[in-house]
DNA sequence: TCGGGATTAGGACATTTGTCCTAACCCCCG
DNA sequence: CGGGGGTTAGGACAAATGTCCTAATCCCGA
């Protein structure tokens, strides 16, 4: 009989540590500590550092799809479901400031190195992406709707990212209020 | 008398290195390999790791200083200006989709080790933003300056970020071409 | 109560890291 | 030609890393 109580925390102290830290300078000895376990004994659960990885990242895609879903169960309105998208940025607000998104410095770091996860990490990416684009071919934008999702997805990216050089608050929600005016402006091409 | 020709040999070799591994992964001895020198002899030249960092975040900076200055030297108008630095993303699209834009990534990866260089790794940052800002308060946008200034680094950004992710290059042209639209609507309020 | 599988602690291991030291080299000046 | 400072190679060092092994512990079922 596995574990998964142990297993899930050791995997939820790595997701955090890999968010915080990156996945290059987390170290077994920093989720060791975390979880409160000892280090040589991390390799009953996972196999290798890869492992962890690998775990922590499908159980980031796990969370998005629940995210997704959810938003999709909240409101019935494709506009409205976009703009949860894009207060994500409001919502995590002083966690991107102190660390940018965890989807894109991990894509930025894995892609780096050459990892063989990039592929799943970009995944997360592609998440978003298609739904975003689900959501703009129910407003009637089905021809562009690729192109828009990617285009979404980008600002928010550059949002965060400046977000964490300049630590400026004030410049995320005037960033949110323009993207959400651009989207109306989508909205009106779509109705039109 | 020093030997600035093997000192800017390391920072050359340190600084692509750092672009392309990220500064973490990147250790004295891929330094040492790429320049074809011994790795304790290092010492000799930079007292520590940190040593290297900071002499390349300088060499960064002086770069984009001479590249905006020659952008500003090649052309009077304001707009011509801003599409050069739009065109970056052209001119090193491969380069970008393989390991994203050099400034946002160090800064990113500087401010989750906590690194005290993340200051000056963020000034690049405030380089460009000034400089666009200084370009549009000549077209006669000064009020909104800086965060016209602020929007176009952060869409480049996220530009870079979902290229790496997805090394797609239509994309990138696309948003190239969406910036310089963009552009053109703040040149119109700008006379109007 | 007791046996046995699941789980853990603790340490050994080879390797790599950043740092430092020393002896040797090279090359210019006198 | 010979000496000396600038430059280098090479290795030593402690610390940290990922990985693996083994013995001890825990806990549930018979």
């Amino acid at each position: 009989m596995p574990a998964p109580e142990t297993r899930d925390r050791i995997l939820e102290a790595a997701d955090a540590l890999i968010y915080r830290q990156g996945f290059a300078p987390t170290s077994f000895a920093d989720i060791a500590a975390a979880v409160g376990l000892s280090r040589g004994n991390f390799y009953y659960h996972f196999r290798s550092k890869d492992a962890i990885l690998d775990a922590v990242i499908a159980r980031r895609q796990a969370a998005t799809r629940a995210m997704l879903a959810q938003w999709e169960a909240q409101d019935p309105d494709p506009a409205a479901r976009i703009r949860a998208f894009i207060d994500i940025l409001a919502r995590n607000r002083s966690a991107i400031i102190a660390h940018g998104c965890p989807v894109g410095t991990l894509s930025n770091e894995l892609a780096k190195l050459g990892h063989p996860l990039h592929g799943p990490a970009r995944d997360i990416f592609a998440l978003f992406r298609d739904w975003l684009a689900a959501q703009f071919a129910a407003l009637g934008l089905g021809d562009r709707a690729e192109a828009l999702a990617l285009h979404l997805l980008a600002r928010s990216q550059g949002v965060a990212t400046l977000a964490t050089a300049f630590g400026a608050a004030a410049f995320v929600q005037a960033e949110i209020d323009d993207m959400k005016a651009w989207l109306d402006a989508r909205l009106a091409e779509g109705k039109g």
